[in-house]
DNA sequence: CTGTTAGCGCCTTCAC
DNA sequence: GTGAAGGCGCTAACAG
């Protein structure tokens, strides 16, 4: 039916070998014998059996990227860093495919992905964002990933802090946000602002990356000794605008004088927002708001949006290079991105709250 | 080294091909002999090998998606939507996975990209965004699509028209959406506001989307006879925001007494806003701003923008579809998504001008 | 530098 | 309903 490379060979006058040779460019070929090779290569319109070099590689050009939702920018930015490093003009090595995976933040859905890219002898395995905090699942993820590995993937976690790991294997890879550091210093920018009595919508609980923005948040309210109040004005939510809509809601009501409120991410600031707004509350006169990840959208929301900058697409090119072994593992293992704070329009002096 | 179908197969007391059979579900096993099956698999944790079953059934599990830029909603909407509707969950059909590439417009990636997806003898290939528009690309394009094809692989085209198509081949199945007529309802709803002086900053020449879009907007000025002008008031760049913010500052400079500028899509807008807000111009009391496509930071841009929302998840879920054959195709081959109007508070009766 | 020889692990007729 | 056997197209020793 299609083209082989015996076919290829045959025209060329060569072995099968020798084509093999000349596409991998893995093998000292003659000059003239890699010429008359390409030749047959263009005439016949060759185009490579990847299943099958992969089955006689034992590897193949594939990289996993697990997001949770690759419609969310926070995911499409690093996907598209992975993709951009993996993918054609990088240096010799062979092109590589992503393979992307929407988990939908399930823990099932991340075993099932991972043992679906080790089926297909993936080449590499990128894992992004928080991670669910549970004994049982880290235990199986780190079961996988020794499966992955054990195949000769690499697994990179990007935006998630690196795995217990057991005695014997060393725990995967890890390149990691600063998100306690970020919020400590989110926080800090609002104490100095003069405000005194902030909410907090957090992601979902027993995430790493809530888990974490949350500890930032406290420590910095703790050293102004405003610790007492903290368990109250919190909510937990989803990484989402409906949740940051709730939120706010149910805050307000906890809390009417309120004078800040800290969301879990630029998107649930968005839904913050949109509730004060529908109230009548204005932003930042009334009540500041401030985000986190600094998403494209965050400086032209209504206000801008005060935020903590993330250096996603870094990250992800950071993971697919340590991915495919182009540069070395860190000592530790864990590399960590900075946080940078923002302050934009949507933070200002303490009021007198809504 | 790892487990293999005879493993199991010994494991089981069976032939591998039993093991086979019961593992693709497509041929009757007793069931007695299953479960053994089943349970020998589970014991030993085996993991079917991809590329060795892709090399023997020659078709993979792959879908490829090829997109602009993984980064932009726009394209990770659309995405999300493919691999939601291939991935788990679905059907008795296997599990795909989708592989993500990014072709950042350019017309020789997606050619490149194309082969290798033959080359990992994708199952499927959604093709997504604004096509380049030049004989010679289609004609590569269709040549592509067509050795996909051969091998059994569907192409669908998703956002962009139909390829012209040879005489003897059926051109690829196409999902696309009605710029045409949102851009003419976009440019009616100004008109109607008043305006008569409208700026437009449009994506790249060339290419299928720009030239829609514009289309449709010109055509709504020809019906209210406002045509002499458009050439003169039309600035063409990216589809990003850098293009949106110098547009808009040319065009003030072309015409100091415009009343509105629409902008190719949402992304574009923003730069726009951007652009007018650093001068003072008040949106819409002074100008008048509307984007395209609906993207959710839409709604959350200060102000929130009028727009034309475009049905992305529901195109991606169809093209999906009727890329793995799950829905016939429909007849001439073509969907069209509607296009809806969005009026929000970027526009409004036309002023004076800045 | 190049050809020969074995598989890689699975699917799929074909028999039973 | 199940087993046996051949081959999918390529790579990787091993010779030469």
């Amino acid at each position: 039916m299609s083209v082989t490379l015996a076919d290829v060979a045959a025209r060329a006058g060569v072995s099968a070998a020798t084509v093999s040779r000349v596409l991998n460019g893995n093998y000292p070929v003659a000059g003239a014998t890699r010429r008359r090779v390409l030749r047959a290569v263009e005439e016949l319109e060759y185009v490579v059996n990847g299943p099958a070099s992969a089955l006689a590689a034992a590897t193949s050009d594939l990289v996993g990227v697990l997001v949770n939702d690759i419609a969310d920018p926070f995911f499409g930015i690093i996907a598209s860093a992975v993709q951009t490093e993996i993918g054609p003009g990088g240096d010799g090595t062979r092109q590589k495919l992503a393979v992307v995976c929407n988990t939908g933040g399930s823990p099932e859905r991340e075993l099932t992905y991972l043992t679906l890219l080790q089926r297909q002898r993936a080449a590499a395995v990128v894992l992004t964002g928080g991670a669910l905090e549970d004994e049982e699942h880290s235990a199986a993820l780190a079961t996988r990933i020794g499966h992955l590995a054990a195949a000769g993937a690499h697994t990179v976690l990007c935006g998630r802090p690196p795995l217990p790991g057991s005695v014997t294997d060393e725990p995967p890879t890890a390149v990691t946000f600063d998100n306690r550091g970020g919020a400590r210093q989110l926080t800090g920018h609002l104490l100095e602002l003069g405000h005194r009595r902030l909410g907090y919508v957090g992601g979902p609980a027993a995430r790493t990356t809530t888990r974490h923005r949350l500890e930032g948040h406290r420590a910095a309210l703790a050293e102004a000794g405003l610790a007492g109040d903290a368990e109250r004005l919190t909510v937990h939510g989803r990484y989402d605008r409906a949740s940051g809509y709730e939120g706010a809601v149910q805050l307000l009501s906890r809390e009417p004088d309120l004078t800040a409120i800290v969301a879990a991410n630029d998107t649930v600031a968005l839904g913050v927002c949109a509730a004060l707004r529908e109230r009548g509350v204005r932003i930042p006169e009334d009540v500041s708001v401030t985000g986190f990840d600094d998403l494209p959208f965050a400086a032209d929301a209504a206000p801008a949006l005060t935020t903590v900058r993330l250096p996603l697409a870094e990250a992800g090119r950071i993971a697919a290079r340590l991915a495919l072994g182009r540069d070395a593992r860190p000592a530790g293992g864990v590399t960590t991105c900075p946080a940078t704070l923002v302050p934009r329009a949507s933070t200002g002096p303490a009021g007198a709250g809504p």
